[in-house]
RNA sequence: GGGGGCGUAGCUCAGCUUGGUUAGAGCGUCUGCCUGUCACGCAGAAGGUCGCCGGUUCGAGCCCGGUCGUCCCCGCCA
């Protein structure tokens, strides 16, 4: 139906007859001449149909066509006068005079702007209503083929290292820790489900036990949770790989290669250290309050428990004398922050737990500014000052808890402080490593229980010797996430691939060897017949993606998102089933 | 489940602070004119339950209460 596409005519073509075919992107009607811009995922050609061409029915036919119509023109190619070529387009130089225009297609009129050229994007809803004709805009016609290219150059990457990739299954089993499962009815043993999966977690490890030796795949993964601008409703891909015979080293290295080819290739960021930074998870949560700090910008976190130990200020010396901390974050420039701004500081300290955010300016002629210097007395304060290195113009802030709240309450607002004085440079890109996650934590559900804090599947480091002469909260794990620009994305892992060590390390997490073999038994029991040491990671392709084309929204990623809240507004879905589905799946319709 | 922002023409928005004639703009749509534009231009037209319900008032797009929708955040995300 065509002999060019809309994007690659230049002056070489000058002189043939082509056919085209696409989209009215514009037409511009002159009376006499008729200009049409045609648009394919190619590019944009100049169309010019003329009322001397062929009797007027080229002419006739162009005056009736609008935007979005579907055309397929004949026509010659003709090289602009010299005063009228386009230098905004590749094809700007030639134009195809019409000979015959014919209408593929017509259309309705858009709900929405299509036209690049305004500055203005509609309502997002009504953008997923018609995904359709949003994927027409050129800004998602080169996300997807970026997208394309990025998942490519993974699977090269990989491919070229002697991975194979290995599809998993989809219907797979519920998992008892973790997310909540996204269940599938089965019609063949009613009342059980399965579950879409997570992560291919254990059917990766499984193929390690197999003797895949090096196994990746762009992998589905499902998880029923709300979303959020970094976080796609319901269903997500990660790239996943496990490899035999590897120390976390080699996991480390890698992942540090492949992200830094990508980086270059697929971002204009710069990035910050190649040789990325590694940070354990405490010395993380200590500096900058989180375990994916955002490495572009300073500010860092101090520990100024000793100085205000047995101090004036009741809240401080208390928080101390009953095991807790108190921090300190000293920003510079930061006395130039409005009331509103620390009002607005102090609702997100409070967020995560805090009970409030003492702060002490530091102005600009030396004096201080602060509700709690009286109580702490001048001294003190002084020396928290020197401490933290604040000089005539910051503000310090402080955190006064146990040492995890204090973390995550002054870890919130150093982050909105980094967005408030613009230090969260679009252009950089600081990937980091948080190494030796701790293996156990306390239970948030259940008072003084401890609970495993991250994956259960971990090795810990020492192995059955840690587990067996460490402080169950002092243990650490092979585990470790890598961080770009404050963003989480990817976990990974050496794996636990030792029964007795298994065992072991479920008991102090108050599992008992049978309700392991019952919750976990395929794993251990496999892990009997000789499972080799293995370790992996699964970095978040869309959430890498995102970061690195600075996109703020993990929505216009996708080519078909949901919303969010969760549903499919151009499908309909979720959506009702009829009684005769559910009663095939011995499921009993609710009202 | 909780908190915040937003909701006015097909689309993007102004108007709300301080209630007052017929609610505006740009784009789009439709009609007419125009043979060199490329976000063509010119002239004209159509298009509105100001999300919804209630209240205050002589009078509500504007103030108050409720409600719905949406986005962001918290919770949640081994």
């Amino acid at each position: 139906m065509r002999t060019h596409t809309c994007g690659e005519l230049t002056a070489e073509q000058i002189g043939q007859t082509v056919t085209l075919a696409g989209w009215v992107h514009r037409r511009r009607d002159h009376g006499g001449v008729i200009f049409i811009d045609l648009r394919d995922r190619y590019g944009i050609t100049q169309i010019t149909c003329n009322p001397q061409v062929d009797g007027n029915t080229v002419h006739t036919v162009a005056e009736k066509l609008r935007n979005e119509w579907v055309i397929q023109v004949v026509g010659e190619v003709v090289a602009r006068p010299a005063d009228m070529v386009n230098d905004h387009v590749v094809t700007g130089m030639i134009e195809v005079h019409a000979h015959k225009v014919t209408v593929l297609n017509t259309s309705k009129t858009p709900p929405f702007d299509i036209g690049d050229d305004k500055a203005e994007e509609a309502n997002e809803n009504i953008r997923l209503r018609y995904r359709y004709i949003d994927l027409r805009r050129t800004k998602l016609q080169n996300m997807l083929a970026e997208k394309d290219r990025f998942i490519r150059a993974m699977r090269a990457f990989f491919h070229a290292r002697g991975f194979h990739e290995v599809q998993t299954p989809i219907l797979a089993n519920s998992s008892p820790e973790g997310a909540r499962d996204w269940l599938v009815p089965s019609r063949l043993y009613h009342g059980k489900f399965y579950a879409l999966p997570q992560a291919p977690q254990q059917f990766k490890q499984l193929l390690m036990v197999g003797g895949m030796d090096k196994y990746f795949q762009i992998a589905p993964c499902f998880r029923d949770e709300d979303s959020r601008a970094d976080r796609h409703f319901g269903e997500f891909y990660q790239l996943d790989f496990e490899m035999s015979f590897v120390e976390q080293e080699d996991i480390l290295h890698l992942l540090q290669e492949l992200w830094v080819t990508l980086t270059k290739d697929f971002s204009t960021k710069e990035i910050l250290t190649e040789d990325f930074p590694r940070m354990t998870w405490h010395e993380a949560m200590q500096r900058y309050g989180t375990d994916k700090p955002d490495l572009r910008f300073g500010l860092e976190i101090a520990d100024v428990s000793a100085l205000v130990r047995g101090c004036g200020f009741s809240v401080f010396a208390s928080s101390v004398e009953s095991g807790g901390v108190v921090h300190a974050l000293c920003v510079p420039e930061g006395a130039a922050l409005s009331r509103k701004n620390i009002d607005d500081l102090t609702d997100i300290a409070k967020e995560k737990g805090a009970k409030g955010l003492a702060y002490i300016v530091y102005k600009n002629d030396g004096t201080l500014q602060s509700p709690i210097v009286k109580f702490l007395g001048d001294a003190c304060a002084q020396k928290i000052l020197q401490d933290v290195g604040a000089v005539p113009g910051d503000i310090v802030f402080f955190g006064a808890d146990t040492w995890m709240t204090v973390c995550a309450a002054l870890g919130a607002v150093r982050s909105a402080c980094g967005d408030l004085l613009g230090l969260k440079d679009p252009d950089k890109a600081a990937w980091m490593f948080v190494v030796d996650f701790p293996m156990y934590g306390m239970s948030e559900t259940e008072e003084g229980r401890i609970d495993f804090s991250h994956n259960p599947f971990s090795m810990p480091k020492g192995g059955m010797n840690a587990l067996k002469t460490q402080e169950p909260l002092e243990i650490v794990a092979h585990q470790f996430d890598l961080v770009l620009n404050g963003y989480e994305i990817s976990s990974g892992a050496i794996r636990n691939h030792d029964p007795a060590i298994m065992y072991e390390a479920f008991r102090i997490a108050g599992y008992k060897k049978e309700e392991v073999d019952q919750k976990f038994g395929h794993m251990v029991e496999a892990f009997k017949y000789g499972a080799p040491p293995h370790g992996g990671a699964a970095p978040g392709i869309d959430r890498a993606f995102m970061v690195l084309t600075n996109c703020a929204s993990i929505r216009d990623i996708y080519a078909f998102p949901k919303d969010g809240q969760g549903r499919d507004v151009m499908l309909g879905a979720p959506s009702a089933v009829t009684p005769t589905q559910l009663k095939e799946l011995g499921i009993t319709p609710v009202e």
